[in-house]
DNA sequence: CAATAATGCTTGATTCACCCAAATAAACAA
DNA sequence: TTGTTTATTTGGGTGAATCAAGCATTATTG
């Protein structure tokens, strides 16, 4: 996504400081991944990989379609981040599970993608504790 | 975006909230979209033109490829949004501008999307702006 | 138990976003 | 004028995303 989500009239000061929020953490994702030489949803998978898990799995956790799985891993897959192991118990299915490489390349992102935690780190903790509670206000 | 950009491993609340935060914006933003048959790039491009302009200016301004921008444009034309008529003082550029469907439908978008006016609304006007001090402080 | 249905995943087809390199045309500069 | 920059488009390519259809395998159930 290179283009922002948004902001719609923004009306309030508020409303276009959280839009701002939301396009530079997205741009600082890509970013982070494309300095792996990852895409987002490449560098995204692979974030759920700390334990194995079945590809039904990971659609459901992400909210997208089995098929779309499917084409991530295998790109993962042949960039040799991510293995492909039958399922002992049902073999239906696909357990996925990062190599060294992957967990290599993962360490690497999370080092990489630094936004968040800077931005909090410009907080003391005490106005750490104020934002995650106002966020998780304004997020019902 | 199906796919959210995180969580890398969230060490504090306050990036675990933040991360939510974004993951729901997004999807709201893409399903206001989806709502009006719209990608999320062109609702975006589509709300950046209450005043006609150039598609290089559209392009700086999104911080993507002048190529990326002719598509996009080319398809929202093709739907009747939007116009894109020659500059009279600059016969190489073109000037892109709504229609008044192209309004209409911008309209139904902004009140499609009401996720970060709801977020906002759940807040007193004084948490609103310990919020807005807090994000700027954050976004450094 | 055999027929049927549901599950887990893959394939194929399509659309769109996005980037890059190259082409065109017009403006501008020397 | 000649050459250079500028605005945009075109063409080629990768990848995300969704849908429909297919294939195994597991689960039901009549």
């Amino acid at each position: 996504m290179a283009l922002p989500n948004g902001p719609v009239a923004t009306s309030s000061e508020a409303e276009a400081v959280l839009f701002d929020l939301v396009d530079v953490y997205d741009r600082a994702y890509q970013a982070a991944a494309a300095e792996l030489s990852l895409s987002a949803a490449q560098a995204c998978v692979l974030g759920r990989l700390d334990e194995r898990r079945g590809m039904g799995a990971l659609a459901e956790e992400l909210g997208c379609d089995a098929s779309n799985i499917t084409q991530i891993v295998a790109r993962l897959e042949a960039l040799g981040l991510v293995t492909r192991e039958p399922d002992p118990r049902d073999r239906r299915a696909r357990l996925v599970a990062r190599t060294p490489r992957g967990d290599d390349v993962n360490h690497r992102f999370a080092t990489a993608f630094t936004f968040a935690r800077t931005a909090v780190g410009r907080l003391s903790p005490d106005e750490q504790d104020q934002l995650t509670a106002l966020l998780r206000k304004a997020l019902g």
